[in-house]
DNA sequence: AGCACGCCGACT
DNA sequence: GTCGGCGTGCTC
């Protein structure tokens, strides 16, 4: 196909502008598609852009207007369903679409780099032929002998070369310089290489009743638009249900995307897709190189991929054939891209990719989010629920453990001691959860009261012992752990306990008891991971201490008794999403326990017993908590009962960001439906030696807010001192610091 | 963002 | 006399 040469090119560039630039095509020949990526001239730079549109012509006027240098793809690179959702996702957050594009494809294809590999290929010319017709070759044996298996194979690779003849290399360069033999580059199609095992048909467990409904109603309508909340219970077995809707789909030659929060959940769920389906699923994460990001992406694009398993930006992947999606977790905070310019809700995106490409969609959760639950109820959503575990385990007694009326001992009650006792005489694990790494949160003088603070940031430095030093979890400051005060020269002494030093506390306790520590500082890279997991699992660790890490994904089956020292951080938060969060702790943590045939029991250390989340938990469980949550957020119109949109600043100086957030505000002409509030400085208002601030949107009007913010973005980006700091437009923002 | 252009201060 | 500081204007 000849493109009319009046064809205007819209391109997308990775440039932080609200608009895409039109290009006259290049003047090489080759289809024009969108969603190719073509070489254009921008200023004094050459850019690598995607073509996003065509059009018979422009409003940019003639001089302004310039020609693409050259086109880099001849086949797709990205289907016309994944541009769509990358075109409304810009619209959505209102981000520039060249920089959405960016987050969303790997960077070996942003770069405009090589997109396939290449191969080096040997043919025969027309005057090769010619010349071997008419006997020009009869006297170089070998070099005829070459054109004539030329004539036969079309052509030959430098492999098939080296089988032909040891010494080939100058035999090809003696005809390439008679013009009878040509080496081409041709681009070929990496395949990814697939351990293939036949898929083990005996693995296939029978199903519960709840399974074996919820897989049957999935897959009733499979090519239509149908979010579905798997709401199962920790070890109900959702990934089984998971599996057999996959199942379907691919037997129906269609592809299924699997978004996970982290990454370091997946290897247990990759081996067992790759155990049930024979062929590993493509992985999409961070962790990748550019070269294997680039090939799990083709792999998919080109639909050779049945399932693709990844973390967020996994979302946008091209897949030609999708036919299911499924977010395992979707209450997790991690599906959220909640740093740097581009935010936004992998999960939310993949609904509305479901919903665009029109088919069902999986969201599962042991602990649904309130707008899911929401969701539920206003029968946008289907629930279908796994209350019983799979294994036939009881669920788990969950207990307070009042720490204002019991003996502690460096912050374990009496009664969570006798507890740990009695579990390991009875030969089970014993789990600790404390969302605090690190030896103590403080360091302070006994004598004038000195604190250590770190000087960048609002925050206390943190006790790390074993490593001597103190160091800032906000910035990643780092000093050495002073032996004396500072200040006076008297002696210093850590305040508070995180992993570290609960760690200690235990040996004390326990000192013959094995025990492994698992967070960031004690467990750094995969190897270390996999070690401590198998400690566990082997019975050889008694004792399992650890933060966030332990409550996610993982699974210990021997774990009897599960222990959280301290729940009380989320109890008073200002952010709304706080009792949420906590109420999700401390049911997936919970989960950990009694997985196997013996019955768990889950013990809370608290300062406040009488709190209203806690026993609401305690008693109605987290289905409870969630109706009575969602009435809270109701009655004070939050999410999601209205929509949030922050203008998030930060610069060198707090009067910076609160003058530009209210220069924002001044400028914005908002209809009465909309509510804006603030500026005001985060709660913890220096970080990194950047003062923060936030100017919040509200509206039960979702459709209004963003026409509006479309408007006054335009306005936001002329505000003259926009170069001394940096913003960031938070939709839907998941905590308002 | 990134790059060019432009106008003022301390250097060979 | 110029090298280079970073303000500001623009990118189809």
């Amino acid at each position: 196909l000849i493109v009319p040469a009046l064809t205007i090119l819209r391109v997308a560039l990775d440039v932080p502008l609200r608009r895409v630039f039109d290009y006259l095509p290049p003047l090489t020949d080759g289809t024009v598609s969108i969603g190719a990526r073509v070489k254009v001239p921008f200023g004094s730079r050459q850019l690598v852009g995607w073509i996003v549109g065509l059009a018979d012509h422009s409003t940019v006027s003639p001089s302004k207007l310039r020609r693409a240098t050259e086109l880099l793809d001849s086949n797709s690179v990205l289907d016309a369903g994944t541009l769509a959702l990358v075109e409304w996702t810009a619209s959505y957050y209102h981000h520039p679409i060249g920089e959405v594009l960016a987050a969303a494809v790997p960077r070996a294809l942003r770069t405009g780099s090589i997109l396939n590999t290449y191969e080096q290929r040997w043919r025969i010319t027309p005057t090769g032929r010619d010349a071997l017709k008419k006997g020009l070759v009869n006297r170089a044996p070998k070099q005829q002998a070459l054109l004539q298996l030329l004539l036969t194979h079309n052509y030959l690779t430098a492999t098939a070369l080296q089988q032909f003849h040891e010494k080939w290399q100058p035999l090809a360069r003696a005809l390439t310089k008679k013009k009878w033999l040509e080496k081409i580059t041709h681009a070929v199609i990496e395949t990814q290489s697939t351990v293939t095992s036949p898929p083990l048909g005996s693995s296939e467990p029978v199903l519960t009743q709840e399974q074996r409904h919820a897989v049957e109603e999935i897959c009733k309508t499979l090519q239509q638009f149908k979010p579905v909340v798997l709401h199962g219970v920790t070890g109900s077995g959702k990934t089984e249900v998971y599996m057999q809707v996959a199942k379907h789909v691919v037997a129906n030659d269609q592809s299924v995307l699997i978004l996970v929060p982290e990454i370091s959940l997946t290897p247990q769920l990759v081996a067992r897709f790759a155990e049930r389906f024979g062929v590993a699923p493509t992985v999409m994460h961070s962790a990748l190189t550019d070269r294997e990001r680039l090939r799990a992406w083709q792999h998919a694009d080109r639909g050779q991929a049945k399932i693709v398993l990844g973390t967020r930006s996994a979302v946008f992947c091209s897949m030609p054939k999708l036919g299911m999606i499924i977010v395992d977790e979707e209450h997790d905070a991690s599906l959220k891209q909640h740093e740097g310019g581009f935010r936004y809700s992998a999960r939310d995106i993949a609904v509305r990719r479901a919903q665009q490409t029109g088919i069902p969609i999986v969201l599962g959760s042991a602990t649904p989010s309130l707008e899911t639950l929401y969701n539920i109820n206003t029968q946008r959503y289907h629930c279908l629920t796994l209350s019983r575990r799979s294994d036939q385990a009881p669920a788990p007694r969950l207990q307070l453990i009042d720490l204002k009326n019991e003996h502690q001992f460096q912050g374990i009650s009496h009664s969570v001691v006798q507890a740990i006792t009695r579990h390991l005489q009875q030969r089970g694990q014993v789990l600790i959860f404390l969302n605090r790494r690190g030896y103590a949160p403080t360091l302070l003088c006994t004598a004038c009261s000195w604190l250590a603070d770190c000087p960048s940031c609002d925050a206390k430095y943190t006790v790390h012992q074993s490593a001597e030093k103190l160091r800032c979890h906000h910035c990643g400051n780092e000093t050495s752990l002073p032996e004396t005060c500072p200040q006076c020269g008297y002696a210093v002494k850590p305040v508070g306990r995180g992993t570290e030093r609960v760690s200690e506390t235990l040996r004390t306790l326990f000192p013959d008891v094995p025990l492994v520590r698992m967070d960031r500082d004690a467990v750094t890279n995969r190897r270390e991971l996999e070690s401590a997991l198998n400690e566990v699992k082997t019975g050889n660790a008694r004792i399992l201490l650890g933060t966030q890490m332990i409550a996610k994904g993982h699974d210990f089956p021997d774990v009897t008794l599960v222990v959280i020292l301290n729940a009380d951080q989320g109890l008073f938060s200002t952010d709304f999403r706080a009792a949420e969060r906590l109420a999700q702790t401390v049911i997936q943590v919970a989960g950990r326990a009694g997985r196997a045939s013996r019955s768990g029991e889950v013990l809370l250390q608290t300062e406040y017993p009488e709190h209203p989340l806690l026993k609401n938990l305690l008693t109605e469980g987290y289905s409870g908590f969630a109706a009575s949550a969602l009435q809270e957020r109701a009655q004070a119109a939050w999410p999601p009962y209205s929509h949030l949109v922050a203008l998030r600043c930060s610069a060198s100086q707090a009067k910076h960001a609160l003058d530009f957030l209210n220069t924002a505000k001044e400028l914005a002409n908002a209809p009465k439906n909309i509510q804006l509030r603030g500026p005001v400085p985060a709660a913890m208002a220096k970080r990194a030696d950047k003062y923060h601030a936030q100017l919040l949107l509200e509206s039960t009007q979702r459709r209004s807010l963003h026409q509006f913010i479309d408007d006054w973005l335009t306005k936001v980006d002329t505000i003259p001192q926009i170069r001394q700091l940096s913003w960031v437009l938070d939709v839907d923002p998941a905590e308002l610091f």
